[in-house]
RNA sequence: GGAGCGGUGGCCGAGUCCGGUUGAAGGCGCAUCCCUGCUAAGGAUGUGAGGGGGCAACUCCUCCGUGGGUUCAAAUCCCACCCGCUCCGCCA
């Protein structure tokens, strides 16, 4: 959520900001304008009236004391009269807040100023491109993970969508302990920094509107009707949650949490994209890394953290990846500024992206109301959160499986991860 | 699911039965100052958040789990809901 004071300091920078995005967000500017005009004249009144039946009252406790029954009875009249305007006043400026607020609440963020502009995927920025040359893949890295998965046995989709529906996954011996051993592979990793949380899955309606991933995504996000939970769609969500309503000290800021969870997502606008293998799924596997900071300064710090660990993930899988710089028209709606990573999957020829490391200012904070005591100030101010996945599996396995298929069709396990998985150096058909 | 108890400021905790100058005693913590060779201990003063108005001094409103209601006036009375703890039941 935008602070309410920028739309009266400097609503140009709104607006221009907001159209960097394209669509329509920037026209919301004037309405917001608009409707706190209002809210805080018919606001004024009501609280002017208010303060009047204050002191009345008061007279009226007085006057009972000293025993004057008549002048009590009058006064009383006249704040009866006042209190009933009031409530009148109270209920249009509620009207008028609750019309905002909504209306706040389905305005994205302000895109960060370096923030590249562009319309869409296609005008992202390629940052940096690590350990990709097209020549250095031969014909057995060329097979595609979901021929994989069946040859090997160790991915079941047909099975899963027996038991769940389609665009459900399924591994199998393997392929499962493949997966757990990159989960604790960079659970380890993160754990010098950031404490391992292990939060719920099914979260309030509050905690979705926090991340913002509600009101505006609720076709996006599983919900459970009968008892009003939502199931998360990454663990962003409980962990940017983990603090709301708080007030931190600035000493105890940057808070790092790390979290591995199920993810859970409808893709409502995605039917028949990506349907095959492991792109695209219902329930995914992913660590998140979330940091909780004071400012800006320490949130730029955080957030190349979070991107440098999970490239180093990356490179201890042997991984190719490249860096983008998400375009204004392709970032998410409560971010500032984002970078993806894309990894390399030669076997379907495809850079999937596998994290995306996002700086969200205050407009998460905001939402979630969580502030610090200013340091060596008076007062609070909202704090900024980041997070970014460590790394998020099916298309992290995708990409592996595909990178390391020897020309026997065994999967070779890289240094890394052979703790994880029994010590063996590969994996066939069992 | 049933019964009982509870939810108050950064934290702890009084006040709620019997509504009135209580934004809320007291303590802890924090800040500044005093004392002290240093530290500890001690003393003094100050210390909630959000919002409106004002150049400012300042001033007004809101907030005692949430939402309604009663009243001239609600932390305090009434209703509904949420959360926590304890016990019972049920399930693992």
């Amino acid at each position: 959520m935008l602070d309410i004071r920028r739309f009266r300091s400097d609503p140009d920078a709104l607006r221009t900001g907001l159209s960097r995005r394209g669509g329509d967000a920037a026209a919301n500017v004037d309405r917001i304008i608009e409707l706190d005009v209002r809210q805080r004249a018919l606001g004024t009144e009501r609280d002017d009236l208010r303060a009047r039946v204050k002191v009345l009252s008061k007279d009226v406790g007085r006057l009972q004391g000293q025993g004057d029954a008549a002048g009590a009875e009058s006064l009383m009249a006249e704040s009866r009269a006042l209190g009933e305007r009031a409530k009148v006043l109270d209920v249009a400026t509620d009207a008028v807040a609750l019309e905002m607020h909504d209306l706040l609440l389905r305005t994205p963020n302000l895109p960060a100023e370096d923030c590249p502009d562009g319309r869409g995927e296609a005008d992202n920025v390629v940052l940096r491109i690590e350990g990709f040359d097209p020549e250095a893949y031969d014909a057995h890295q060329r097979v595609p993970h979901w021929d994989i998965g069946t040859e090997l046995g160790i991915i079941d989709g047909e099975r899963a969508a027996k038991i769940s529906g389609s665009m459900f996954t399924m591994y199998r011996g393997w392929g499962a302990r493949l997966l757990r051993g990159m989960v604790q592979l960079s659970l380890d990793r993160c754990a010098d920094k950031y404490e391992e949380i292990r939060p719920p899955t099914l979260v309030r309606t509050d905690t979705m509107i926090s991340t913002g991933h509600l009101p505006k995504f609720d076709e996006e996000a599983y919900y459970i009707e009968r008892d009003d939970l939502w199931a998360i769609p990454t663990a962003e969500v409980p962990l940017t949650s983990l603090h709301s309503q708080e007030v931190l000290t600035a000493a105890e800021l940057p808070l790092r949490y790390c979290a591995y969870t199920s993810c859970f997502r409808r893709e409502a606008g995605a039917a028949g994209r990506d349907t095959r293998g492991l792109l695209r799924s219902h329930e995914f596997d992913k660590v998140e890394l979330f940091a909780l900071v004071a400012d800006a300064e320490q949130a730029v710090t955080s957030q190349n953290d979070i991107l440098a660990r999970s490239e180093a993930l990356l490179g201890e899988l042997g991984l190719a990846y490249r860096i983008l710089d998400l375009c204004t028209g392709d970032l998410g709606g409560s971010a500032a500024r984002t970078w993806d990573i894309e990894a390399y999957a030669p076997g379907c020829d495809l850079w999937l992206e596998v994290s995306s490391v996002s700086w969200f200012a205050d407009y998460q904070a905001r939402r979630a109301n969580i502030r610090h005591r200013i340091a060596g100030g008076k007062g609070t101010d909202v704090c900024h959160t980041v997070n970014g996945s460590a790394m998020g599996w099916p298309r992290t396995v995708a990409a592996y499986l595909e990178t390391h298929r020897q020309p026997d069709g065994s999967i070779a396990v890289v240094p890394a991860l052979q703790p994880y998985l029994a010590g063996v150096t590969s994996f066939a058909r069992r």
